[in-house]
DNA sequence: CTTGACTCTCCCCCCGGAGGAGATCTTACT
DNA sequence: AGTAAGATCTCCTCCGGGGGGAGAGTCAAG
């Protein structure tokens, strides 16, 4: 019989990790001492304890191994838990790897550019819901000409007697950089006016954003380094590009103050 | 100007991390509303959220992105930052790596051999702390002979008036198997008894351990399992095998309760 | 018998939120 | 203007695998 410290230099394992064992009723000690409550372990019980590191070293949690070793698992339930576990440490592995690819992109730039540091501007991958908007959709001929594809949809909304329930979106419908001719869309989600023809605006799984501040005249630079962050990131797109004016002049005293949101559909390659 | 749930569904982070970041002085709201304790947020704001998700995307934590992003930071920090990040995440790939191979092992294990699911005795890895004995060492004819070996030993310690103050302890001194002529080494910790000079049995880094339970005939099959444990997960031997007496003649009734650990150092090929 | 080393239980802490309770606030509809 | 629904507030507990420490009780050796 050992007591919880000695036990403890045998097995290479903390006396508070024992503590828990025995609370989890993973290794209960051979005796306890019912007067003094003291912990004594039998030299058997290191069989037990290195089942139970052994699993722990498998990754399974320590209930997970409460229940193996208590008996209630049989072999294929076993194999099954493994194949679990090893889908999951595969996807570790994998995201991991890709967090290391970020760092060390990272540095290449901190390297090679100077130093940036953070610049104010960063692209982040997120999802886009699906929403409903009351949208028109035009072939216009100059960039310039959206704002009338807005003002037209402003006129529509009031006319129905609804209200503008978030910010605008624009939707690029071109596969190719065009300045003229443009075949784009303009949204807005509302709420009321139950006459005008709603129409969702589909999802985007993986959506590389980025936040431009100041005049759309300067969009052209964003657009250029989102598209340079998705081609050193290993992303290419695959949908049609989305503006989202978060603060424009209904909000802002000057073109200096607009925030836009600008979204491309990606996929990893 | 957006009330937390707006502003969580632009960015896509929940409302509970938004207030998380408050509390965390990562991301502080435009203004609070001072009667309801309302939190709202600016648009421009959303370009600091950013600054934070790709921070948090680099596997900083809450608290570092805090100091960073609050300008306590210059770029020869952050690079630093960057290089024991990466560092890091090669560790733990590394080590997921690893995990996956013994996860991928014991499938194997299952599928050729039947469902074992989990032997009594299971082989792991743990370090061995140096300890200070009292031993004597001999070639002896065959292994039968050790007994002698650790009756003198036990004979000298109490003729010193020492107490015996853990486990007896075998170590053979052969690189290669021998039935006959056995370099070996008896040793036990002692208290007391000033007079023996005692010697310290040096730590080992890394030993596959094992648990034998039973008769000492039985040892060799242990030995074999341990042997095949090694060599299927790719260490090597690198070092003096142990054998470790943790319940032996003393404490035991019948041969068959005896248990024995066995103890080889090794190293990862 | 004393003293120092061990052990006991109980509580708080880590990290990045998730989930929920109960109260208050805003907003849309009548 | 009232009311009901939905948003938001703060505060609490929980997750995993223990680490650190307080305060009290226990064991073993000289």
């Amino acid at each position: 019989m050992f007591k919880i410290g000695d036990f403890s230099k045998l097995s290479q394992v903390t006396i508070k990790a024992l503590r828990l064992y025995d609370e989890l009723n993973l290794l209960k000690p051979a005796r306890i001492d019912p007067e003094s409550g003291y912990r004594y372990y039998s030299a058997e019980q290191i069989s037990r304890l290195n089942q139970i590191l052994v699993l722990k070293n498998l990754g399974f949690t320590l209930e997970q191994a409460a229940v193996m070793l208590n008996g209630g698992i049989r072999t294929d339930q076993f194999r099954e838990m493994l194949l679990a576990r090893r889908k999951q440490l595969e996807e570790n592995v994998r995201f991991e790897q890709e967090r290391l690819l970020l760092v060390e992109a990272r540095l290449r730039q901190i390297e090679n550019e100077g130093g940036e540091l953070m610049s104010q501007n960063e692209v982040v991958i997120k999802s886009v819901e699906p929403i409903r908007v009351y949208s028109l959709r035009d072939v216009i001929p100059t960039f310039s000409a959206v704002g009338g594809l807005f003002h037209r949809l402003y006129e529509d909304i009031t006319a129905a007697g609804a209200k503008m329930a978030g910010p605008g979106i624009q939707i690029y419908h071109e596969s190719e950089y065009k300045d003229h001719d443009i075949d784009v869309e303009a949204a807005f989600p509302v709420t009321g006016g139950s006459k005008l023809a709603l129409h969702e605006l589909p999802g985007i799984a993986k959506a590389a954003c980025l936040i431009h501040n100041g005049s759309y005249e300067m969009l052209h630079a964003s657009y250029a380094l989102i598209g340079k962050w998705i081609e050193d990131n290993g992303y290419s797109i695959c949908g049609n590009s989305r503006e989202v004016y978060l603060k424009t002049d209904d909000q802002a005293s000057d073109q200096s103050e607009y925030v836009t949101e600008i979204q491309i559909p990606v996929e990893k390659l």
